[in-house]
DNA sequence: CTGTCAATGACAACCGATTGCCAAAGATTG
DNA sequence: CAATCTTTGGCAATCGGTTGTCATTGACAG
């Protein structure tokens, strides 16, 4: 058994640490965090003491009195969808690799919620992360005003961003299908508080126009699996032979009702999907979709954050990242069905 | 502009509604959280500052003088893996149901890390929820002995657990695989370290032997999907014609793997998953799997834990919950090939 | 009219660290 | 050998609450 610590199975403090040094305990807590305060010997003591003890700064005391806490919020519209899984991943990986923790909140899609999320974290988190902000511009403003901030896929001026470029995609998604012989083509739209539905929206109608086909606007379509079967009845309906939709959760939903209703994807219809998020490759047919770097995109706006925080280095931090992306064909896509 | 805090853009603190309301700081403490305990002529009057400064507590201070946090811990050995995605969104429901703030650790599958987070949580949490622990028996117990915790799909003597009864779901898809003729099958083992799938083939190999039909053992394969392909060549190879799988990533995976190599599902193989995650409905075919209740897992194992936390109501918590689980059958299974 | 008790609210210690300020001790220099 | 500077470490305030203790007050019973 131990000489010291036998019997408190509590945490070992500062405190315990200076009484078996003999020394203050602001002396320890120099030791730790400001090495070269102190004498090497004493320190050397004191270092060593801790180890015995296995001791750890209590995180909350650290918080209050330094006033950082070294958390970090993630806000995300919803925690089920699998393309914030992969945001989480990405930005959990860099936390951990800074040594901060990670705060995950789902803000239900609404943005009172997210409001009120915001204002909690405000206090007890040092920097947030928001995931698809479902805020006005004016709101996000004040909010990014009040505490360290990134915005992933929120394009606003002044706050720093992480923006995925899904809307150059979409150019490339269209060109593809018009070289497959599609005229007709629909965009199944997100939610319309999604400033990328709407941006990815603005960049397909353009290259719409300026290609000289058709694409019309359905929707909105919540990005749910769920929603892709009103999404696929609505496509047939409108008599369009191919749809880029808003995301893989609606594109999934979609082939998975075409496939109840006899419609063949891809000879009768094509679909393509958005962010080639975690089943897209081995759902039936494997979809074409416009793959995202959600991952790397988390671990950038983390680095962001934490240049905004530790502003040591030379060189400003960027304000924005804008991350490329790319079209994967699979096999949703494929030949226009010959006109009647 | 505002009477008061005007100037003051910092949060407002138990100090500013005491001054302004003429009382002392310990009373407007009182006043929010002992309201019994005041005039309640006085506490409307601190209440409707408090609400007038639109006040929240700093939840640094509250942890470090009341030694609550307020905030649990779970962890979880892969936050890729969606598996773990449904149990969060449990838990991170029901906590944010009793005003808990969720602490997500991914572990890495390392028992290493997970002793460490375990460590560090300690005092950063009111308690811990471990997901498919990789931590010895002893060690969970000592764990479990310095801070609350329940443990998912971990039986450990003396540990509060939530169980999801796949092994029992197994003599199931067993006895649907037996109704269908087929009489070689494998079992695709998980981690070594992985209890769950340690139980599992137990519970199999038993049923097998009482039906006396054989059933090999596999693997380990990592649960992912990327193993499904050395988990598809493994089974070929051992000439069975139909296989269950520790978890729907390996099945998943084998599927795409057979389909690869020319193999038809379920004409010359039938495969069995086990989860029904996210994908498992429309992988390519849908996947005949063993249903489990996740999210409720995740919901019941936070109101385990909030129940030892707060220990006040009659009827000791139970410390062992058993989630059951049933077979969905979809087309990865089909009649057994006839011998040749 | 006085003694007892409950209700109320102030005071101060405390949680565990950080940090500005200052004094003591040792090193350096003229 | 004295004067000055530097290193080192202690003291105490502070962060924002919580909570035990105690004095004051008024109500009520005897």
């Amino acid at each position: 058994m131990a000489m010291q610590a036998a019997g408190t199975d509590r945490p070992a403090t500062i405190h315990d640490i200076a009484a078996i040094c003999g020394v203050a305990a602001s002396t320890v807590s120099r030791a730790l965090s400001t090495p070269d305060r102190v004498n090497i010997r004493t320190r050397a003591r004191i270092q060593a003491a801790a180890a015995e003890l296995n001791y750890t700064p209590n995180s909350q005391a650290k918080a209050l009195s330094s006033g950082r806490t070294g958390a970090v919020g993630v806000l995300v519209p919803d925690i089920t969808n699998p393309f914030y899984f992969d945001l989480i991943r990405g930005t959990q990986l860099q936390l951990k690799a800074a040594g901060y923790t990670q705060l995950l909140v789902d803000t239900e899609e609404s943005d009172e919620v997210e409001a009120s999320a915001v204002e909690q974290l405000r206090k007890s988190a040092d920097g947030i992360i928001v995931a698809a902000s479902r805020l006005s511009d004016e709101a996000l403003l004040a909010a990014a005003a009040k505490i360290p901030m990134v915005a992933v896929n929120r394009d606003v001026p002044g706050v720093p961003a992480v923006v995925i470029d899904t809307p150059s995609a979409t150019s490339q998604a269209l060109d593809h299908l018009i070289s497959l012989g599609h005229l007709r083509i629909a965009y199944m739209a997100g939610p319309l508080t999604s400033q990328s539905s709407t941006l990815r929206w603005t960049a397909l109608a353009a290259a719409a126009e300026d290609r000289g086909v058709e694409v019309r606007r359905l929707g909105p379509f919540a990005p749910k699996t769920q929603s892709g079967a009103a999404a696929a009845d609505a496509a047939v309906h409108s008599g369009v032979t191919a749809c880029i939709a808003f995301n893989d959760l609606i594109a999934i939903g979609m082939l998975q009702r075409l496939r109840e209703r006899g419609i063949r994807v891809p000879e009768d219809m094509s679909v393509v999907g958005c962010d080639d998020i975690f089943g897209a490759d081995f759902c039936n047919p494997p979809l074409t979709t416009m793959t995202s770097p959600i991952e790397q995109a988390g671990r950038v706006a983390v680095s962001m954050l934490l240049a905004q925080l530790n502003p040591l280095a030379g060189g400003g931090s960027r304000s924005r990242s804008l991350m490329p992306t790319h079209l994967t064909v699979r096999g949703s896509t494929g030949a226009a069905p010959a006109a009647l």
